[in-house]
DNA sequence: CCGGGCGGTGAATCGGCCC
DNA sequence: CGGGCCGATTCACCGCCCG
């Protein structure tokens, strides 16, 4: 039976304090992105800048989206390095971006000591059209690994992209909240029984993901609006 | 009648000599990622790096894959600031690239004056599996503009993820050949009647969608071979 | 219980106005 | 003149309602 433990906090003050070892890191932290200028970027709550200015939901706003891009990705390196302390040799880390912070990612996840193994693009059917351009219809994942990746028993294999659109109605309690589907996926690079780390939790949906394909799950959110609702996913998986 | 043209030799030698003016830059480099180690990519020729070892076909190797990763930045940074030079404000750059080279090129279009507006993947469905792994079965488009984007009349929009297989048989004369539906789709960031061009111009795919599409296309290419080929399907065409 | 139709939305972006 | 703020915009897709 697997189990999971969520920690309240911040997940540059909680890390250094855990012991446990994982199999894998899955992290989905705030991009630092929207906005034209470094001004908009600090100045707005995550709530104006990714949600339509019609939209009739009142999802809570998420805090840690200030950033400019040297503080983001200062910021995302030390998350990744101390989560990579705590992971197995031949465990991997999955890193959400979108294609803005992509660059500033791969620099952090490298920086932190993880070898770049890829990019696993997450396509998203429901998006915004962009007039005289392209779509920008897709978000990206990075795949890192501590080592050379472990070796499976019997042998995985993964897929290139993923797609999923987000989850709509009321089940829906996170302003960037994952399909399940989507995280399913993307946990099942640890082994058989291993444990996964989320350091930026959020609505909790890699820890419902981990727990469905028979992995422990750690994860450390820092709002305890969405804490608590990650407790309640997560007692229900 | 849409007409082209294609120089043969050195895109840095011959770009400073044009001097017509264009619409869009799409550009298919030689992405200098193969092999793991910096030894490995200079060593090889592009065939050894992107072609099994048991591959039946004998299309021939293509220069200009010798470079690092700092290398590849900084020759990619002068082809496409060169490329900015001759294009028409609101004009865009669309540049290809794998995984591990995404973040140099992104570095090197900004470098050279584009603003960088977003990433279209493009999938490849025929492409092998990694074990114990995600596969890489994606490449990516960095899509740049010369200033605001144009306005076209009437309003257009482009798909923000691309699929299809590299030619195979005996339409296949390139070792990284595009189809021609994906190149359609790209070159329609040009406004109608509007000028294409490939500074790494291959076999010429670009040049064929631009004509099929209605645009005027200028092309150069460094390596003999693969001139007359695209010459031949540009007349075709 | 199933199918069709309708209404709402998106990890925004852009133009424009005001200070 | 530059920066900040406000509101209009876009359509494929999904959920829900109703027949």
């Amino acid at each position: 039976m697997p189990n999971w433990t969520l920690h309240r906090g911040d997940a540059l003050t909680l890390l250094p304090t855990l012991d446990t070892l994982v199999d894998a890191v899955i992290c989905d932290p705030p991009y630092n992105s929207g906005g034209r200028t470094n001004a908009d970027r600090r100045a707005q709550g995550a709530r104006d800048k990714y949600v339509s200015s019609d939209a009739a939901h009142t999802l809570p706003d998420f805090d840690g989206d200030t950033r400019d891009q040297r503080g983001y990705t200062h910021w995302l390196g030390l998350v990744l390095a101390n989560t990579y302390r705590l992971t197995r040799s031949g465990g991997s880390a999955l890193v959400f971006t979108d294609w803005a912070q992509l660059p500033a990612t791969s620099d952090a996840l490298q920086a932190a000591g993880w070898t770049w193994r890829g990019i696993i693009p997450w396509r998203k059917p429901i998006s915004r059209p962009v007039k005289d351009g392209f779509r920008r219809e897709c978000e990206y994942v990075l795949w890192g690994s501590r080592g050379a990746p472990l070796r499976h028993a019997p042998t995985i294999y993964l897929p290139g992209w993923l797609e999923g659109s987000q989850p709509r109605g009321k089940t829906r309690v996170h302003i960037t909240q994952k399909p399940v589907a989507v995280m399913r996926q993307l946990v099942r690079i640890a082994p058989e029984g291993g444990t996964v780390l989320d350091p930026c939790a959020g609505s909790g949906t890699t820890g419902v993901a981990a727990l469905q394909e028979g992995l422990h799950f750690i994860g450390i959110e820092q709002s305890p609006t969405c804490a608590t609702s990650a407790e309640g996913r997560l007692a229900a998986a």
